[in-house]
DNA sequence: CGGTAAGTTGAATCTAGTCAAGAAACGTGG
DNA sequence: CCACGTTTCTTGACTAGATTCAACTTACCG
């Protein structure tokens, strides 16, 4: 607990500023708050002088890392173009791999608690973070009460990935996961601006497989096997989604069904009611429809 | 992005306090906010004030759900006594359980961003929880600018909990899986200052399991080896914890040696250096030893 | 005391991991 | 531009580990 009052300390107002950064971290042309917020997708009150408020940014080439695991926490880190990988380490070398952050997803906020970053942040080809220091974050919430909800939904969506990571992990299969993946991968890139069904993956099988707790010949041959059903197209790095349905159905037949029926959902959760499903072969099925589906479903 | 406007007004200062939340939860005494960051281990400034702010208590019986996946988002949850699980649940009908809550964890934080709850939360005995709507946090944060890192704190321990799940399911076996959900168990019994090794499971081998991503029987097993291997005595639910040190070897050998020999160190990541390890055999060993295997180690 | 839910154990099956070989892409220097 | 070595990817055969199906035991609750 004695971690947690220097900690406390970092995050006092006044204390700490954007002046006490290392001074690697000043480079680059500034970002205001308003393209902080449009960059998280996160509402924000128009206000002028928030416009002129500033964050840093840093440029990171291909297989720098931005923060390491065990560093001392001191800045979120938010991408605004480029692609990393986050990874654990444990004794015996290995690594497993924890997110592909791309622009708009934060990073850093696993050190916030502990005052130390959980995770080393590697980037996969030359990237730009724009730099939060937490303590200017606190003091521009303080100065704009309407800010409250800023970290704490970015926060809360990093908690939502994770979790639908776990399930994923904890339900299906390889097919299954390589299937979720592309799923993921083609909505955030569609949501970025960029084609859904043809982009080129980033990262190696070694690495994808390390992220869905597969081993690189599993993803290989999930990838063929997928190819092979003609419901992708693969060609090393290059994908084509043919079939999103039925790439959604190898998640979940059901939902393969239910998704090709149903009109695509927007962001926003159905309020009640919608459960529209085939039927339930389950005796006890009185739940509402999950969340995790549904946020691969939406893509 | 409607869904995000709506949400917003909820957060504003003056909209919603806690006079307009559901009538239910009003019942049981209060908490003041010295016993909430108690309950959470956060540190909080010594303010007499603050101990007149309170927030409501709720009592949750067996098998009765505190929040569904899909409601609307209203207030974050600490649990003060019991335990609950939190469980997705796909069109299916199957569920995955996310997490089991204890005294002092946080509940509901999913819902923050999108506004709806992403995952129900079920109690496996009865528990009372703090109810701590978000919006009258808000206020208590900007009335309290020392506050400012409770929230912040609170939410990336939730993440990091759940990263280490997304470690534990990527990476480990059936036995390392139970192994690590043992000790996890054992550690936050014992900081509740109840015994680490010797305590009583209050949930099913299904329930287990499908925490675990293993089927009940996977689990049955898993515990039956540990029990035969004389690292556990297992009778039902009733678990004895006789061999730690071979426990930690279960989820990684090397691991299991290293905590034997290097003191338990505290909550604190070593500075630098401590790449200690026996030897690498990967060409490239340059990163600092993880957390994951740490937050196990350190039970 | 009986019925139901929970847990254990065994045998067969299937999925992903392991080991190994080879093919395709990439980068570098001649 | 091509030859070379390196890395990445693919594919096959075999093995280890988890699931499935099923029988049975043990606890729990009225």
């Amino acid at each position: 607990m004695t971690a947690a009052m220097s900690h406390y300390d970092a995050l006092d107002f006044g204390t700490i500023d954007r002046g006490t950064l290392p001074a690697q971290e000043h480079e680059g042309a500034n970002v205001s708050v308003r393209d902080l917020t449009r960059l998280l997708h996160i509402d924000c009150p128009d206000e002028a002088w928030l416009a002129r408020t500033a964050f840093a940014l840093r440029r990171v080439r291909e297989g720098e890392s931005l923060v390491r695991a065990g560093d001392k926490f001191h800045s979120l880190y938010v991408v605004r173009s480029g692609c990393f990988k986050t990874v654990y380490t444990d004794l015996s070398g290995s690594e497993q791999v924890l997110g592909f952050p791309m622009s708009g997803d934060l990073m850093g906020a696993d050190g916030i608690d502990s005052g130390h970053y959980g995770s080393t942040a590697i980037s996969l080809d030359t990237s730009e973070v724009v730099i939060v220091p937490l303590a200017s974050l606190a003091r521009l919430v303080y100065e704009c009460p309407r800010l409250e909800a800023l970290l704490y939904r970015a926060l809360s969506r990093e908690l939502v990935r994770v979790q639908n990571m776990a399930w994923t992990l904890g339900t299906l299969g390889a097919e299954g996961r390589v299937a979720a993946f592309l799923l993921t991968l083609s909505a955030r890139l569609g949501a970025l601006g960029y084609s859904r069904c043809s982009f080129n993956l980033r990262m190696t099988r070694q690495e994808i497989g390390s992220y869905l707790g597969l081993k690189l010949e599993t993803v290989s041959r999930a990838l063929s096997a997928l190819n092979s059903s003609r419901i992708i197209e693969v060609h090393q790095r290059s994908i084509d989604i043919v079939d999103a349905d039925a790439l959604r159905g190898v998640i979940d037949p059901a939902a393969g069904i239910a998704a090709s029926i149903a009109p695509p959902l927007g962001s926003a959760v159905p309020e009640s009611g919608a459960g529209n499903g085939k039927r339930a072969r389950k005796p006890r099925p009185p739940f509402q429809p999950g969340i995790a589906w549904q946020q691969l479903a939406a893509a």
